[in-house]
RNA sequence: GGCCUGGUGGCAGAGUGGUCAUGCAGCGGCCUGCAAAGCCGUGAACGCCGGUUCGAUUCCGACCCAGGCCUCCA
């Protein structure tokens, strides 16, 4: 089996083949640490981190690097709006980012470059530019000479031409074409600044990418990836810097970008306002659940963001975890994953296809009368579960999910089901199903079983 | 306006030139004191119009609709 990604760069499914066959090397846009980030920015991470496992079992080695960019305008005004310095803010997001991500079950990277330590390799990488006529210095910047560059502008699939035939944002004088951009930008006191050649200055948007992927891995890396919105102008801005700071050889192999999270059709964006933040969401709902949601569609497709598909994945959760609840007893050990699960995220990240081949096991799994089989099955979906992140909690644990901290008390739920396990065996029904209607009123329900009575918390 | 996606059953969402996606929900049955869970069975789809083909939801073209990027954005 292999591997075959849909490269954005050109706009067809490829064999995956790494550059050196002992090392790949991935490299995912990480968050800018100025707010906390909502469940749309989730999304890549959670998506791309499969990826990255599925490498991991396919290759002998995985670097993967996702970036912390902690300099930024957005940065600069929340600190001056708090009178702290930056890093107070860039700290306290960055920490927050790595709890939500980590509720979510995303794995950590190898590696995660913050732009701040790569201010020195930014300032190489401009003057190498310079040096080699891509870029030019203009009072205090340095801007990326769009017109050295005839490529720019193929993986976005937009001609320069085009582009600054439409512009319609006014041209800074300094600029000697309108499509050029920053590489470095001059800094006023009250600025957070570092010592250039070209005065006290900060870096623009899209260097601190280029330079942190050529300090962790050198010129050329296998797979770049992030959310489609990011294509232009960030990524081809990307792939102009480094191409034309390392004599023309390519930057990144393969292109891979997620589709959006909408809100009612709409793209959830900071910018819009339509946004959930990962912890307000996972204040109302099981982490698990909106893991799965995240994936319950293919990557690239846009994915509409409703209590409907939460809810939907809270309860086929209830079934894949009712299922292993049911195999409790059957022993395994860490087991293979299922070929239908791998060849499903083999074939371009098909998570949606991968989930279907876990339902099919489960069903399987319930139906099979023979413990060989079960122990079989049991371990797939498990194994299964493992490389789409999921199903690696205690089915007791998933069913009682949130009662700790919900305002709900294990323990005296277990007594007023024994209360009505009671009136049951006295006969007194009318007792008893009143006691299952209270609980249900706590969103509680009791489920009566050959081995004695169990409750779960409800899906909503 | 330019460039680019996508339109699949009640909902979510894969996929395929000619037999099944899958999940949730529904319906009938078994089980249950009654339920729930589970099991068995079951109906239901490919935006619109042409074309290619023995045959198209799948390929091609036009059209309609929705969304994304072109400005910070995962």
């Amino acid at each position: 089996m292999s591997l075959t990604l849909f490269n954005s760069l050109s706009r067809k499914p490829e064999p995956f083949v790494p550059l050196h066959p002992d090392r790949v090397t991935m490299y995912v846009c990480g968050p800018t640490v100025y707010n906390y980030v909502h469940i749309g920015n989730a999304r890549g991470p959670v998506v791309f981190g499969i990826l990255a496992r599925l490498l991991r079992r396919h290759f002998p080695r995985l670097v993967y690097a996702r970036n912390i960019t902690d300099v930024d305008d957005k940065i600069n005004q929340a600190a001056i709006e708090q009178q702290v310095p930056i890093g107070t803010i860039t700290d306290k997001f960055a920490a927050a980012y790595r709890e939500h991500m980590g509720a979510l079950g995303v794995d950590l990277p190898d590696l995660e470059p913050h732009a701040t330590a790569h201010i020195p390799q930014i300032i190489a990488m401009c003057e190498r530019l310079i040096e080699s006529g891509h870029a030019y210095a203009a009072e205090g910047h340095v801007l990326f000479a769009v017109e050295t560059y005839p490529e720019y502008g193929q993986l976005s699939r937009r001609s320069t031409d085009e582009m600054l035939a439409g512009a319609r944002v006014e041209v800074a004088p300094y600029k000697r074409s309108a499509g050029d951009f920053v590489l470095w930008k001059p800094s006023t006191p009250e600025l957070p600044g570092w010592d250039s050649p070209w005065g006290r200055g900060r870096p623009g948007w899209h260097i601190e990418c280029s330079a942190m992927c050529e300090a962790a891995f050198g010129e050329t890396i296998d797979i770049h990836c992030g959310g489609i919105d990011l294509q232009f102008p960030h990524h081809e801005n990307e792939v102009a810097q480094s191409v034309c700071a390392h004599g023309g050889k390519p930057f990144a192999r393969y292109w891979l970008h997620n589709g959006m999270l909408n809100m009612d059709g709409r793209k959830m964006s900071k910018s819009l306002g339509n946004v959930f933040r990962i912890d307000e969401v996972l204040a109302n709902h099981p982490a698990e659940a909106l893991r799965l949601a995240l994936m319950s569609a293919h990557y690239r497709q846009p994915l509409d963001w409703t209590e409907g598909l939460i809810e939907q994945c809270v309860r086929t959760l209830d079934r894949l975890y009712g299922t292993l609840r049911e195999l409790a007893s059957i022993q395994v050990g860490a087991g293979a994953i299922p070929e239908t699960v791998e060849s499903a995220l083999l074939d371009d990240l098909n998570t949606p296809q991968a989930l279907a081949a876990l339902a099919q096991i489960a069903a399987d799994a319930r139906r099979a009368s023979d413990d060989a089989e079960r122990a079989r099955l049991k371990s797939g979906l498990l194994a299964g579960g493992l490389a789409l992140g999921l199903l690696q909690q205690d089915p007791a644990a998933w069913f009682a999910r949130g009662t700790a901290d919900g305002g709900l008390d294990a323990a005296a739920i277990d007594a007023r089901v024994q209360e009505r396990q009671a009136a049951k065996q006295a006969r007194d029904f009318a007792r008893a199903d009143a006691i299952r209607k209270q609980l249900a009123e706590q969103g509680i329900e009791v489920e009566d079983t050959p081995a004695g009575p169990r409750w779960k918390v409800a899906a909503k």
